[in-house]
RNA sequence: CGGGGUAUAGCGCAGUCUGGUAGCGCACUCGCUUUGGGAGCGAGUGGUCGUAAGUUCGAAUCUUACUACCCCGACCA
């Protein structure tokens, strides 16, 4: 992609609307305006940021075996009273009606709709176990959105559920999907914490959070310095007692010390247990013949959550740093006098023909800007290489490759094997 | 929903107290010169001052109501 062609507005000063600093970085790097509170417009390199982030997602749901489908967005009333959930959820439920004057809502979750689902075309435990999930865009009408993309009102969610006939198949479809998110958060590079949680109102048995680890965090989480441990720590306070006092304290592991930590909440798996199947008559039949209510777990990831999660966690002064799975380009070519100098211009567009058959990703700064321009919103945007042709390569075909990282060096430009090596991580 | 704050050009801001018909920086357009850390000179474009009503000869400025947005709290897969 050219620069010079490319929708990316980029912003020296933050609008004053943005407190935090992925909310101000993704502004003033062009990857979101809003629209309303909480409703953001995707542009194109926040869109690719997002896409990368949802590829990742579905190749490993699908590596764990999930199948993908897509739901409705708008819900009818009748689904959501068979649960009594279109009283119970209140006004975080935006309610609208059709020309008929029928009630429907937009979805926030869809535990209701897939459950119909599964009891009209799911007869016997020989096709289960099944974990259905779909990555599509949700609606809740929360009390106080705020930081921008962190807590939206519309924003991307992959939501999946587990149908199974017993306990034991439950508990093994949610380890898999425990397993499946720890790939997920290891490839986008990120370090994380799964803490015990309130199941809160959704229901069910257990669950457990995936915190993304970050100043900016809205939960609290105590950690232990020396084992895996960690809980929401709502879960651990008595009445009245103070949060700063749990740190110090021995960790309910037995192992080490409880560590205060912030952390943003993008995934949660539950084991739900046969609520649903219960109050929606979800049942198969079983080995003996006879019908047996479905165990259910269902498993979130905050997907539009997560870009912003990534930022908070990588970022200088400069802008973002984006780990090179989830960068919306993966090479920037800053090309100095390219609209003047012929020589310049034309190894540009070589680099950067041979860079895209090579399969990489790339942005060519055509722009007739100044080498401080290009490098300023390159480092704003966060790609992980530029390779920069200019002066020195007018004396002696030399380019520079520059990482978001600081590391630098000066290369022959045909070598492109210095490059690639250069990229690897 | 309770508390606090903001609203003037795409972004950041001044002007409001003390009423006289809107300004600065950046961005943007054109020209020339520049091109390895946000370039220089010259000439330009762009705003019903959040909305409505009121006071006044006259309102960005004073009054009232409303709306939007942000922050704290309560709430939250």
């Amino acid at each position: 992609m050219l620069v010079s062609k490319l929708l990316l507005p980029t912003l020296k000063d933050s609008p004053q609307e943005a407190e935090i600093v992925s909310h101000q970085l993704m502004l003033r790097a062009g990857l979101i305006r809003k629209v309303a509170s909480g409703i953001y417009t995707w542009l194109p390199l926040g869109l690719k940021v997002l896409k990368k982030i949802e590829n990742i997602v579905r190749e490993e749901m699908d590596l764990s075996g999930a199948q993908e489908v897509c739901m409705p967005m708008v819900l009818p009333r009748e689904l959501w009273e068979e649960t009594n959930r279109w009283e119970k959820m209140g006004p975080e439920l935006l309610r609208i009606k059709d020309r008929h004057n029928r009630d429907f809502c937009l979805g926030p979750t869809h535990e209701e709709i897939i459950t119909d689902i599964i009891r009209n075309n799911v007869k016997s435990y020989k096709e289960l176990p099944l974990n259905i999930y779909q990555i599509q865009t949700k609606f809740r009408d929360e009390v106080r959105p705020r930081y921008g993309i962190m807590r939206g009102r519309e924003f991307l969610m992959k939501d999946s559920y587990s149908f199974n006939i017993d306990e034991e198949s439950l508990q093994e479809t949610y380890l898999t999907m425990r397993e499946t998110y720890k790939k997920i958060l290891d490839r986008i590079g990120l370090e994380y914490k799964i803490s015990r949680a309130d199941s809160g109102s959704i229901g069910g048995d257990s669950s457990e959070e995936f915190h993304v680890l970050a100043e900016n965090g809205e939960d609290i989480i105590a950690i232990s310095d020396s084992s895996e441990f960690a809980v929401n720590s709502e879960l651990l306070l008595k009445d009245g007692e103070d949060i700063s006092s749990l740190e110090g304290k021995p960790s309910p592991d037995g192992q080490g010390t409880i560590q205060i930590k912030k952390g943003i909440e993008v995934g949660h798996i539950f084991k739900l247990g046969k609520i649903y199947a219960e109050s929606m008559k979800a049942s198969v039949l079983d080995s003996n013949g006879k019908a047996s209510l479905l165990y259910m777990g269902c498993y979130g990831i905050g997907v539009s959550r997560l870009v912003a999660a990534a930022i908070e966690q990588n970022y200088d002064d400069k802008g973002i740093i984006w780990h090179h799975s989830i960068s919306p380009f993966d090479i920037n070519i800053i090309s100095i006098g390219h609209d003047k100098n012929k020589e310049i211009a034309t190894a540009s567009n070589k680099l950067y023909k041979d860079l895209n058959e090579m399969g990489y990703s790339v942005l060519l700064d055509d722009r007739k800007d100044g080498y401080g321009t290009k490098i300023k919103d390159s480092e704003l945007i966060g790609i992980p290489l530029n390779i920069v042709v200019g002066k020195k390569f007018l004396e002696n075909k030399e380019i520079e490759l520059l990482r978001r990282n600081g590391d630098s060096s000066m290369n022959p430009i045909d070598d492109v094997k210095t490059i690639l090596d250069f990229f690897k991580d």
